[in-house]
DNA sequence: AAAGTGACCGAAATGCTTTTCGGCATGTTA
DNA sequence: TAACATGCCGAAAAGCATTTCGGTCACTTT
């Protein structure tokens, strides 16, 4: 009942209806110059065959295909995930079927994968990097419209979407304030970052417009792991015990931070409170307390590629770099009991 | 230079190698009714406009669009997303595209989905399953061939790749086994999965084969999740005292058990070996130490998936359920120092 | 020299849908 | 009633690559 044995073509749908195959053409597309009654046959005659249009004819001929690529730099990239999964579930409410491409960051394999696309004669094409930092753009000389997700295109021309990092951090910083924290204290991730860069920015803008500065030189840099989160609270602490208040460049660095804090002997969050950031879930639900994150709510940032794509292709393209604003999610780690 | 101004013909490349679209058509696929030095400036022409057959006119002749849909239920899994890693990897160096759609784990969805994957004439379906426990068969009326991966379909007649957690819950036992724990216990995850049983069993039967009992009575089920594994641990060496080595259903498990573990002043691994399973590396890298897991070898999964849809299309299709094996990844939380 | 044999190339059909344009028939107006 | 307008439908082309089949030309054979 899925699928009929031999898939009808229009002009099966034609001879069933006793009309030449524009007419039922025209029928099926609400064209006007058709009378009611045999508009009628004609859908009637469709309906029992189940046809369906094949995209592959109605692409030869009007240049569109209903297709769009996906081009991702690195599929493993946790990233990226949601970002398809926004992207897919805005085009797949339409007619629009998305071409998967993984290039696994290699720049070679991304051309290959982006002439496979081309020659496909997808619709459009969304970019999505690995990690927030500028890319190459792709260049002028392709014809579809492009839109960059996550990761930024270097050219001002083109459109991308990106996470607002330094929205996030300010608002980690700020929710601490918030519960009343004044000793607090910044653990960045890995200086190669752009991220790590802007999340301690706005981070450090939000103590400065409380009149406070960070507890620390506040230029902690280190990597994204645990390992760095533990470490770095450790030093942190034996410097600076006074220290209510962390905010981690990552869920697994906050993790860490938290793993160090408990074996300091530190209550969470009635002593410090920690906040983490990319709200992942699995790291931050099930962590003791559950860990308050900022998310970058990154399936809207796939919905609103998919949404600037389609206006592109329908002739409207945008410019520039768009900043997405990030969320905050409290959970145990920033609800004091006591 | 990524793409000419307006994609070139087969016309074009026949006009400026002054053949027919007929002889050219021949040249370009070497068909033999051709002379050699014809082929050649068919062949230069070609290269000199950059010429791309449009799949498109392609499949509409042939049948064959050089597409197959990969749907998932569910794409937040993160077991699907290596399956997909390595199925894209196994079309992609050929020049099948892959269709990606995501079901949400909805069957209205899912059924949608197919429609619009057939409408587009796929030339075969992978189904990737969230949850590796048998799923509806889509029946024999999809017109194309179709693979099951992670969840096996519950028509023998379909073809299915799933993991072996029997073999993969045996060798974790096996592993603690050799480095010489007796006094072995296991944690099982959710109740609800197949796979929670199958790992039980082949622990099971791993002991068993070794004269051994597990601690406990063997049928700890809880969920997947690391309160889960500290609850169950401390409730376990609370009977048991005597433990000496810990498989757990899943890394998140693991990592629980760890905790509660140093928690009760226990040493890992020279007190108390753990090795859990999934080898989730963001869980399994960064934990203190790092932990051993079992790998369900999801890539390779895909791949396998990937091979044997090719196979169908040619008209070799494979029926059945095939078990791919885990592989051991050992780590610091299975190798005494002492 | 006439008939025959290959080698090689091109016209045309195929696959399916959409669109343009011409044509038929009915109804309307002078 | 003749001329015209309108509404509706169908033939045909366009979009592109592939394949079949018929045809041309050069060369061989008798």
């Amino acid at each position: 009942m899925v699928e009929k044995s031999k898939a009808a073509t229009l002009s099966d749908v034609a001879r069933l209806a006793g009309v030449s195959v524009a007419t039922a053409s025209k029928a099926l597309n609400g064209r006007a110059q058709v009378r009611a009654s045999t508009r009628e046959k004609v859908l009637r005659s469709a309906q029992a065959l189940a046809f369906v249009p094949n995209p592959l004819a109605q692409g030869l001929l009007s240049g569109q295909t209903g297709t769009v690529g996906l081009l991702t730099s690195d599929l493993e990239g946790r990233f990226s995930i949601p970002i398809m999964m926004g992207a897919e579930d805005a085009f797949g409410a339409g007619s629009t079927s998305v071409f998967l491409c993984d290039a696994r960051g290699d720049a070679i394999r991304e051309q290959h994968q982006l002439r496979a696309l081309l020659s496909r004669h997808v619709d459009g094409l969304i970019i999505v990097g690995a990690r927030p930092d500028p890319r190459r753009s792709l260049g002028h000389n392709v014809k579809v419209p492009v839109v960059y997700a996550y990761a930024p295109s270097d050219d001002p021309e083109d459109y991308s979407i990106t996470s607002d990092n330094v929205q996030g951090g300010r608002i980690a910083a700020e929710h601490l304030l918030n519960i009343g924290r004044r000793k607090i204290a910044i653990i960045s991730g890995d200086p190669g970052y752009g991220a790590s860069h802007d999340r301690l920015t706005g981070a450090s803008e939000a103590l400065q417009d409380a009149g406070l500065k960070p507890v620390g030189d506040g230029a902690l840099f280190g990597s994204w792991s645990e390992s760095w989160g533990r470490g770095a609270t450790r030093v942190l602490l034996e410097a600076h015990p006074e220290v209510d208040g962390l905010v981690c460049g990552s869920d697994q660095i906050a993790r860490g931070a938290m793993d160090a804090l408990r074996e300091l002997g530190r209550e969470i969050p009635d002593d410090v409170a920690v906040i983490g950031h990319d709200n992942w879930e699995i790291l931050a639900t099930d962590a003791r307390p559950p860990l308050s994150s900022i998310d970058m709510d990154l399936q809207e940032l796939g919905r609103r590629a998919a949404g600037k794509l389609f206006e592109a292709i329908d002739g409207h393209p945008s410019h520039g770099i768009e900043k997405l604003p990030c969320r905050l999610m409290v959970r145990g780690s920033t609800t004091p009991t006591r």
